[in-house]
DNA sequence: TTTATTATTAACATATTTGTTTAACAAAAT
DNA sequence: ATTTTGTTAAACAAATATGTTAATAATAAA
């Protein structure tokens, strides 16, 4: 007998299937039946392992939100000097985007659209560390003199616009698929050499 | 008699009406009667005037299409020197947002859902000025050498992304009303401080 | 093996939304 | 004055989506 009883099995099934349609497709509309259907399960299911469609959103969104805030937290609180952890940053930002390009922009767009959406803030722990470094980093003259919270939004910024706005963004550039991923490969170095001063 | 009868005045009613929904209030699934309840007729006058919702859709999302990319034009093709164009374009960018802040976020949105949504690409012609002035900018060393396409996407993701995320951000730091409008008035001398070498 | 528990399925009821139609009525144009 | 056009309201059918229930299959426990 395995670890994981069968329940566990296609309750993790359907929940990575709606990641993957929502995060990973764009589907953000996807019904249950369509859920069902990729999951190759009943669509009651959902409901006997979920009760609702609306919960099971609401575990997937917090699920989403814990990953991003724990990989973060990993990153800021590593033994890495401060450039390292922002390549760190990007490159694992990137990593994640492959997998789920849709994941930011189904984020913002669930929240702006639903009531609820709980979110933790213990944000604060990292916040001050990361202010901390930043104001080394400020003096040594690596960073121009900036509040670090638009720091942050540019960091944030020109890592997640170019993934979430990607469709549009390729379309209205007419640029291919082989263009547009040459582009990403080469940000990384375009995004550091934005945010930091090279001498 | 005025140059508008009265259809073409309740018919821009409705447009109008669902632009501010969709792109000012972030409802991206208002149903055709909460949209009709917000422009005060009646649901009939809906499929009266447009057929179907698809259709008010698509006009809708064409139209803010084309304004995007008219207002683009203009400033593009304007006389003023390159950066000034450059500030230009973050001022009415913000101007825009203050009206319709998810309207990037409701045209990615719908263009990954919807199997249409036609794009007009004469951009091409805009792209050409842009990259012979850009080329200048960068031998004259006030930008960094890059792909200017990279550039574009710095620009774009720099403006864009902090209001088109705003909710989720601002929520994630914790920071107020107060203190985010603080922050987006800052922001276009950061963008400027960012995109272009300070000497 | 038998029993009890759990997982899965199909069928049903319900709610929402859309688009159509009809009738009545107001407003505007001819 | 009458014909066209715009507007409202109500009723309806069709489509879609969700959640519940009761019966069945699979698995674990006795």
């Amino acid at each position: 007998m395995s670890t994981v009883n069968k329940d566990e099995v296609t309750e993790e099934l359907i929940k990575n299937t709606a990641k993957r349609l929502f995060f990973g497709e764009g589907k953000f509309n996807a019904t249950t039946q369509e859920i069902a259907d990729a999951a190759g399960v009943n669509r009651s299911l959902i409901n006997y392992y979920f009760r609702s469609r609306d919960k099971l959103f609401e575990i997937i969104f917090k699920d989403a939100q814990d990953n991003e805030q724990e990989r973060t937290k990993s990153i800021m609180f590593s033994e890495l000097p401060f450039k390292a952890k922002i390549e760190e940053f990007i490159d694992n930002s990137f990593a994640i985007a492959r997998e789920y390009p849709f994941l930011e922009l189904y984020l913002v767009t669930q929240f702006n659209q639903r009531s609820y959406c709980k979110y933790e803030h213990d944000m604060d722990w990292m916040l001050k560390k990361f202010y901390e470094e930043f104001e080394v980093e400020m003096t040594k003259g690596t960073i121009s003199k900036m509040d670090p919270i638009q720091f942050i939004l540019n960091m944030a910024s020109l890592i997640s616009f170019p993934i979430a706005m990607r469709p549009l963004f390729q379309k209205s550039m007419s640029l291919s698929d082989e263009q547009y991923e040459k582009i990403l490969s080469d940000r990384k170095q375009i995004i550091m050499n934005t945010l930091f001063i090279n001498h």
